[in-house]
DNA sequence: GAGTGGTCTAGACCACTTC
DNA sequence: AAGTGGTCTAGACCACTCT
């Protein structure tokens, strides 16, 4: 592992960890240069990740501080997340496969996964449950050039898994779109939703690291649980 | 302006006004060097904000390149931004003030703002309509010691502008959750909302740059007229 | 091999805070 | 004055991609 990212996981830890406790000043540049054996700038770029994550502050002539932090009963999805749930909760997540078949691309999903309307492309709709209740509605259109080989197999498993260990495919990056919308007929009988019972809807894009879109989703959360988590610092 | 904030600015400038273009290769590093007159890391640190902000991505061995960007008919509110509004729109903005009076913090409350339950805090709601048109409610909270001196005439501008311009403070982070919830009577009212139409809820922490929390609000947004965008990339 | 970005160094100078 | 983080330099070496 690179230094900078060593320092980072060790300094996160010791947060997480309450080692580092909320407000406490945390070792100044020099002596952690000293302690990891590593130059300023490096100590440095680890620490800027943890600023990112909102995890500690810095103020020039006074130090490095740790930031309180929180908790929560639903599901929370830190918005730096690119998965749409696998990685984010330790219980049993199922897949159930609603539609799965190949469509040509509209205008809309062509712009989004840069191929030409027409074009085919994977249609997936599966009711993705935990613990056996319904959580999240997800439709994905993926590009079949980029991604062959999609088959129900995958598909009950992790399509990220698959594309990272099968196909080595690098996923790099995410644009997402956050909404709130009225359940359709199809929501409410899916996730078990009253008529006048809300989603929260996700659109993503999603990028490998040669900047190619792979995958354009939708998904429909059950409004009472889930959230969305995120953290944003001032440039 | 520090020189890596400058070529950030030069080059985001240069990919919004299409002076480079979706998918072209941007000039390398050294040149960049040559052309900006500074050190490689100077460069890197400037290149580093436009792969944050999904503006460009970055090959080992082969370059850097322009992403492909969109365009949405929705009021945007990226995630980076802090405050609620103000900046996000270059419409009329109005404040109607529903309510304004102090109160004693409640455990909840007390914890996001990180001071003892029942100290007086401001409690402020507000209607905010653009051009005459009802968009979000927002329920702010304030710690009257941090931020004094909030009076009707602040809150009908921009609370921001008074804490940074009158207060000088500096506002440096926050925190959001973002979830959809069925509108409430008062929702319905103030919004013009039909009972079964729903928001879109964010919960927002604003921190000061000594990690104090200064602020905590929730607006509650009509589901039609709102969406958030944000870009995340792998660590 | 030539070109690219990624990491890292060992300093320098500055701005800010506290004493 | 001493201590802190912010910016910047002028290199170095490495890993990766393409030819």
């Amino acid at each position: 592992m690179e230094k900078y990212k060593f320092i980072y996981s060790d300094l996160k830890n010791k947060i997480t960890n309450n080692v580092l406790k909320p407000g406490e000043k945390i070792t100044d540049e020099i002596s952690l240069c000293k302690e990891y054996d590593c130059s300023r700038m490096t100590v440095k770029k680890g620490m800027e990740l943890l600023v990112q994550e909102g995890l500690i502050y810095r103020k020039k002539g006074l130090g490095s501080f740790v930031m309180s932090h929180s908790d929560s009963s639903r599901i929370e999805i830190p918005e730096r997340e690119l998965s749409g749930l696998s990685k984010n909760t330790k219980q049993s997540l199922q897949s159930k496969i609603l539609d799965f078949r190949l469509e040509f691309a509209s205008a809309k999903i062509a712009k989004a996964l840069e191929i030409n309307q027409n074009d085919p492309v994977y249609k997936i709709n599966r009711l993705r449950s935990i613990n056996g209740r319904p959580h999240v509605l997800e439709l994905t259109y993926m590009n079949t050039q980029i991604t062959p080989g999609i088959t129900t197999e995958v598909l009950t498993h992790s399509i990220y898994s698959y594309l990272e260990n099968e196909l080595e495919l690098k996923i790099a990056s995410a644009k997402k779109i956050t909404r709130a919308d009225k359940s359709t007929e199809e929501d409410q009988k899916y996730l078990g939703l009253k008529p006048d019972e809300p989603v929260l809807e996700i659109e993503q894009i999603a990028y490998l690291d040669n900047g190619a879109p792979f995958e354009y989703s939708f998904s429909r959360h059950r409004y009472d649980l889930f959230e969305f988590t995120s953290f944003s610092v001032r440039l």
